[in-house]
DNA sequence: ATGAAACATGAATCAGTATTCATGTTTACC
DNA sequence: GGTAAACATGAATACTGATTCATGTTTCAT
């Protein structure tokens, strides 16, 4: 009676409970990896709470446990499609000093991470749909930091001079169809020839 | 009973029936326009029939009368998506022999018309995940003149040369990454002033 | 004018599926 | 070695919304 009624415990209820053990960590591992397959392949609408925690391995009611929606699940693919691409990135320009050269590098990297990781690729698409939150921020995060980039490149005159975020939104474009021609369209030719040809343009221009 | 029953009539059940009236078209018109502002604005799955029918001011099972399912009008839609933007830029680059000048008028006009039709802008994006098929076409139609374009420019040495596939991507991921700054991200910049940053770039490209 | 085809209605059907819940099982910690 | 929290189950719930259909109304060729 004097127990304080209801306050005390949120146990199976709280929005998207962190896991507090080693197996729930795997657990939560599990549906969120399977979840990255299933609407990968089938997008957001067509994959279902059974499918995906079926293709986990666990029940249905089990996906509830670690995320409160299925919306909620799909967010974290766009987060964590995020977190990596840069990572990708930075890591493959790491220590290259002129533009250039690391625009070079970097859309290697990002190419061969799309061809990688087609799923992951879709489903930032279709953020702009189911998430539109998390689309924004995904591009707009990405846009900054090449933005910064370029600016400090004209600075130190690596680059001519021009509108950086004009310019940032336009490269974003160039990688961002590229990569569509892979993942989408399927196109087989090697990306070392596809980065030949694009950082051609890029840093030459059309102009004869 | 000599009747031969059952095959001389598919009065409301043949799928996507054309109109044979002056009413019939007009309804069938008010409710594609219907569907465009409706799927545009909120979206495939989260536009219901009742909503666009509601908004096209006719019954539900009106629509069934004009369209098999739900995904026929919003294929129809990317369709007609693709052939006014192809129509909008070849009028706009009408007349222009020179391709640097071209690229610059097409892009610009292809801004403007984003701009002017966000709702198709949004629907054609959202096609990659509700009708593949006409995603794919839209694009490869698209990519295919624009290769063209870029051959015959650089046959006539109006532009260097250069892997004309590639290059047709490039230059296309330019203008929609370009046009979605604009759609989804309501950048206000003056298109005039996107388009002299693109073009330096697309020109020139960044060397110093 | 009139009958058949075309068009229109909106309530009923019907299926899919996200989410909940009552009930067990496992784990961590004393 | 016992117990409370954490984890897991899967059947039941609850709702949404596409599609159908039986029934009217309008148009148009003759």
């Amino acid at each position: 009676m004097a127990k304080s009624p209801g306050q005390a415990k949120a146990p199976q209820k709280a929005p998207g409970n962190q896991p507090k053990t080693a197996r729930g960590e795997a657990t939560r591992k599990a549906i969120l990896s399977a979840a990255e397959r299933v609407i990968g392949a089938r997008g957001y609408n067509d994959a279902s709470i059974g499918q995906i925690t079926s293709e986990a391995g666990v029940a249905q009611g089990t996906f509830y446990i670690y995320f409160a929606t299925k919306e909620q699940v799909f967010s974290e693919l766009v987060l964590e499609m995020g977190r990596l691409v840069r990572h990708t990135i930075a890591e493959a320009t790491q220590g290259i000093f002129d533009r250039l050269d690391a625009e070079k590098a970097g859309l290697t990297a990002f190419l061969e991470f799309v061809r990688a990781h087609p799923d992951l690729y879709r489903i930032v698409q279709e953020a702009l749909f189911v998430d539109p939150q998390a689309y924004r921020e995904y591009y707009l995060t990405f846009a900054d930091g090449y933005r910064a980039g370029l600016v400090a490149a004209e600075e130190a005159g690596q680059i001519s001079a021009g509108d950086a975020e004009t310019r940032a939104w336009a490269l974003m474009g160039i990688g961002r169809s590229l990569g569509e021609q892979l993942v989408v369209f399927e196109a087989d030719k090697p990306i070392p020839e596809i980065v030949a040809s694009a950082h051609d343009l890029i840093a030459n221009g059309l102009k004869p």
